[in-house]
DNA sequence: TAGATTGTTAATCGATTAACAATC
DNA sequence: TAGATTGTTAATCGATTAACAATC
């Protein structure tokens, strides 16, 4: 049994979490038009969700709201800011300066959500050296030392599939303890290192099928009667 | 009661639909080292999976297996192909085409995943008639007229968040159906458009948190007593 | 044949939603 | 005060996992 207090650093849901910058974004926009305080019912129908689902998850962060009044606008954004620890900067180094590297380099709202991106890497030496926006791209094998001298806990990785593992490894070995992956591959970690892949083809995925059923419908109902009666 | 037949057109979880491309992946790689068969424990293996998962994700697709063997990859590869309609080129259109737009256009591995972008469009003068790859960046206005002659289905969006709404509008009234959208945003869309938001923030959020926590932890464990023995 | 693997039914788990007392 | 909104406990729902008979 360890001591390290689970009220204090308790587990939430993946589910939670992946809401949680939504409601941050709105609250922002609402902080933004003089807004100061909210319920949870008015966050729910402006993101399509459940208002106990909001107020669920909004508990995580630890706030506590009034009857009748909501919570405080302020206060809510300042809550789910500490929660994910966005009132401080992560710095993080980014290893694959290609189209999708380049273009996160060149995304300026990061900074918005605790990130950001303190040097770029490739191994690519026909890349190394060129300069992209504000990054000079340095050579992978840098990676290590620097990593180590400046404490980076985050490391964004947009390389090929068939590079991702090694470049993972070597950011393990670095002291990075958070890689955000984007190549399409799982990606082997060991604990307390976490990834977390931006499956792009997942989400495509998705819209495909409802197209491809749409077309499977649609040919369908040109061969079959159809009612339009429903249950 | 609609005779639109159920078995052929059946609903799939989303969970479901965003691991088949994670599946695809692997099987395509299985396929070029010339394997020819594999079981849902080794595809399960591979992708930290449960096997009765795998199992049960496949067959939605409707391949049916062998067993002692598995299935054929070459089969399945194509029935995923084909349960997300992969197997036929599906044409896009972008709008918005600062850093992220344009890393989009620059990817070349999207005719893997049945999407062909075929035009950008943006609603700043200034970048209008700028040439992206190999895309001449279009205004605004003409997406309607075209995506209609075109008989263009999706739709990607990649500008700004206050713009997205606006853009999400003039796509479907221009018979969009499946949008993929990229703002941070919620979008409203009718019947039978679908939206599908590409979440960043959400995977950061995740990655946040767990460095968070870990900060958390180390101070605490710094100060109260802890041992190593577990439950 | 023996056993690896399949497909399917049942059990478990966790997340979402509903119900409701507390309160500003 | 009355009622909108909170926080929380219980019910529902759906997805994951386990169990198991069928079979190449």
């Amino acid at each position: 049994m360890t001591y390290v207090d689970e009220s204090e650093v308790k587990s939430v849901s993946q589910a939670t979490l992946r809401r949680l910058p939504k409601y941050l974004h709105l609250l922002r926009n609402l902080k933004r038009r003089g807004r100061d305080a909210v319920s949870c019912s008015f966050i729910g129908e402006h993101l399509s969700l459940d208002p106990t689902q909001v107020r669920k998850d909004l508990a995580v962060t630890g706030v506590i709201g009034k009857p009748k009044v909501g919570h405080g606008t302020s206060e809510l954004i300042d809550a789910i800011e500490q929660f994910l620890g966005w009132n401080n900067v992560t710095e993080a180094f980014l290893v694959g300066v290609g189209n999708l590297g380049a273009a996160l380099l060149g995304y300026d709202r990061f900074n918005h959500y605790g990130l950001k991106i303190v040097a770029a890497f490739d191994k690519d030496p026909a890349k190394v050296g060129k300069t992209i926006g504000d990054y000079d791209v340095l050579p992978l094998e840098k990676l290590p030392d620097l990593a180590r001298r400046m404490n980076i806990l985050m490391g964004i990785i947009t390389v090929p599939a068939e590079a991702a593992q090694s470049v993972a490894d070597l950011m393990v070995s670095s002291g990075i303890r958070a890689i955000w992956n984007f190549a399409p591959v799982n990606l082997q970690a060991p604990e307390p290192v976490i990834v977390q892949d931006e499956e792009l083809y997942a989400t495509l995925a998705i819209l495909s099928r409802h197209l491809a059923k749409n077309l499977k419908s649609e040919k369908l109902e040109r061969g079959i009667e159809v009612n339009g009666l429903d249950s």
